[in-house]
DNA sequence: TAGTGGTCTAGACCACGAG
DNA sequence: TCGTGGTCTAGACCACTAA
């Protein structure tokens, strides 16, 4: 890697923070993988430590990067805290965040919608792997989702059988798949439940859910993941902090 | 203002980013207003000019001062940009944020609801301004608001008549009170719409709406205001991404 | 004790904006 | 042209971790 320093030229410090991520992304380093030191970064790349340094300062901020005082950078670990803790939304009354329980309740290869195929950006009638499960919130049925993925990177997900899909997907999306969820895009709206949501909530149809349409992109902003997400707000809502 | 370099103190540039806060919260550096050069604040607290960079850093990345190349460092300035492309996440169904107006239906000083005082943080029973107003969307009413101040810093808003209040709230509170709402803490759910706000939106009563509690921080982190959004999410919706 | 990141310094030169 | 922030360097010392 050849850093370039003529006058167009990016800024050395985000010409590394690229090159990083090109690392990352490329699967060469993978998640909680150690880097090596900004000491180290600075003599290969010849340049001073400050300006590793920066690099790595904004991929910390976008929490790609984890700092360890005494021990080292680490690539983020988007694990079960992190999926649970950036991406759900969901709490209860007191404003406690619960870990939701997953059924599964199919898993299957079909063709995309218009809508999966735009959202996904995929030629419209691809193949997808469409699951659909219920999530219970302290025992109670609260959420019913539709998740959809192209068809390509994760058919092996058809497989297993459809009862055994961990309650974490993100999780399994980068351990088993190398896609890191790291964006989410989400569209909320009040809807009447439809009978056959209302039926899994154990609500009246008709009674007003929150819908939530999620797009997961990758470190690269690739469309990974179509979810939509219908749940009773009886106990429960959808905080956000907007600073 | 003396900086404390012992062992168990801050660092510098964190004593110096909370000195740069109390100047703007506490009313000596206003919105928009310049403040002095880096080297100008090193030297006058004899620190390095990359110290007092880290602290200024870091609250431009917390939106609180506005760097421009060349000119100086500014106090950001809350304006309509701000408060419709940060705190307002209704867009239509393009995806695209559309600036609302707003009719005043009532503006008036009673006592706190129990859900009033607690969250703004007030004894119960207190005296506050509650107003309510109904916002439209491209035409098309859609959003139903009622919203509760303090009376202690706000009393002076029922002098106006009722109906001149401006759209953009958030401003008002900035340029005549001098609150600057920094952070907001939102509570969605899906409920279904009460006989007023269906006859306000023009919609039938118990279809599927968006409630939205908001409550508006300072940058000390006080509660400034409670806003209760009830929205119609037939022609948009409340996007939000999670990064 | 050796190696890591965390803080801090004192300087250099560049790019930009205003007079 | 001058002062500003933007980038970059080469060092110093501290705090933490692991061997």
């Amino acid at each position: 890697m050849v850093l370039s320093t003529g006058k167009g030229s990016l800024p050395l410090y985000l010409q590394i923070k690229e090159m990083l991520v090109a690392k990352i992304s490329g699967g060469e380093w993978l998640p909680s993988d150690l880097i090596p030191s900004e000491l180290q970064l600075a003599q290969e790349l010849s340049v001073s430590q400050g300006t590793v340094r920066k690099a790595i300062t904004e991929l910390v901020e976008n929490n790609i990067l984890v700092r360890k005082q005494g021990r080292g950078t680490f690539v983020a670990n988007h694990d079960t805290q992190r999926a649970l803790f950036h991406f759900f939304h969901i709490v209860n009354d007191d404003g406690v965040k619960v870990l939701p329980n997953s059924r599964t309740l199919s898993c299957r290869r079909k063709r995309a919608t218009r809508l999966e195929a735009s959202r996904l950006q995929l030629p419209s009638g691809s193949s997808v792997v469409s699951i659909e499960r219920v999530r219970e919130l302290e025992g109670r049925a609260t959420i019913v989702e539709v998740i959809t993925l192209s068809a390509d990177p994760f058919s092996n997900l058809i497989k297993p059988k459809a009862c055994d899909l961990p309650n974490m997907l993100y999780e399994l999306y980068e351990k088993q798949f190398g896609m890191t969820v790291h964006t989410a895009e989400e569209k909320l709206r009040a809807i009447a439940a439809p009978k056959r949501t209302a039926s899994l909530l154990n609500v009246p149809e008709g009674s007003p859910l929150l819908e939530i349409e999620r797009i997961a992109l990758g470190l690269d902003r690739t469309p990974i993941e179509l979810r939509i997400s219908q749940c009773s707000t009886v106990k429960h809502y959808y905080q956000n902090t907007v600073f």
